[in-house]
DNA sequence: TTTACTGCAAAGCATTTGCAGGGCG
DNA sequence: CGCCCTGCAAATGCTTTGCAGTAAA
């Protein structure tokens, strides 16, 4: 168990938390220069690792080479498009993976933080805009 | 519906079949050698970008940046521990997911190819490590 | 003083893009 | 002849790392 946070593993989850949504390191860098709080871009991707490893944060990763970070515990089921890369969070009352997941946490060989589930496919307008460019 | 695949889509398809394992488009270019039928890197990202339009193919995004490919056939879940990035397959005789993914097609808005469903955390030998270091 | 944290700038690296040569209809 | 496919090399962009200065214990 991880004791302390550093000042800036602080400030960094603080944010998040305001937040509320899945955010990119980068834009994390502009946020917090504009709240006066300037990091520098390393020291926040330390952060997030630190973050992460203490199961503070989970992150998501995107297929332009970004990884959106959030607080651990919301929304992490997304419907995404492989050609647009417009990505919609799914709201589940009752998400149908806990109880694997409980089940994977019993085996005691793995500690569990957090899942992600992701369904890829096209949105309409991609759906129409390939059809069209097939004849 | 797209009609024809090109030379290299082909290539690219048959041999993922033949692995019939995750693969990365580095390392299949270096198998692609191997087999005396190299093609170019930037064919072989183009290749498989195209066939994961088509729904040929299903990618995997992981932390270090690289991609990991298969053809869709199955469900591929895991288990990947932040720390050291092993990332073990889980395989479900039914998948809790299913349902879910049946009832999200129903809307008509969406074209669901394939989904990825993935548990992080620590495993056993990096959360001991972990706690070591934190006294 | 000894160790840990930060910031800056310099890599690192998978992937993407521009462009010219080639293949195919 | 014209269009699409390929390969090479250059460029992109996120992330990581080396290193020296700084804060904390």
């Amino acid at each position: 168990m991880k004791s302390q946070l550093t000042r800036s593993q602080n400030i960094v989850l603080k944010l998040l938390k305001q937040l509320n949504r899945e955010i990119s390191a980068q834009e994390l860098y502009v946020e917090l220069r504009k709240a006066n709080l300037s990091l520098g871009l390393a020291t926040i991707y330390r952060a997030l690792d630190a973050l992460k490893l203490h199961g503070a944060i989970q992150a998501r990763l995107l297929s332009n080479g970004e990884t959106l970070y959030t607080t651990a515990q919301q929304d992490r089921h997304h419907l995404t498009c492989l050609q647009c890369g417009t990505s919609i969070p799914i709201q589940d009352e009752d998400c149908p993976v806990h109880a694997l997941e409980e089940q994977l946490q019993q085996s005691g060989k793995f500690e569990i933080f957090y899942h992600t589930l992701e369904f890829f496919g096209l949105c309409s307008p991609c759906r129409l805009e390939q059809s069209h460019s097939n004849s």
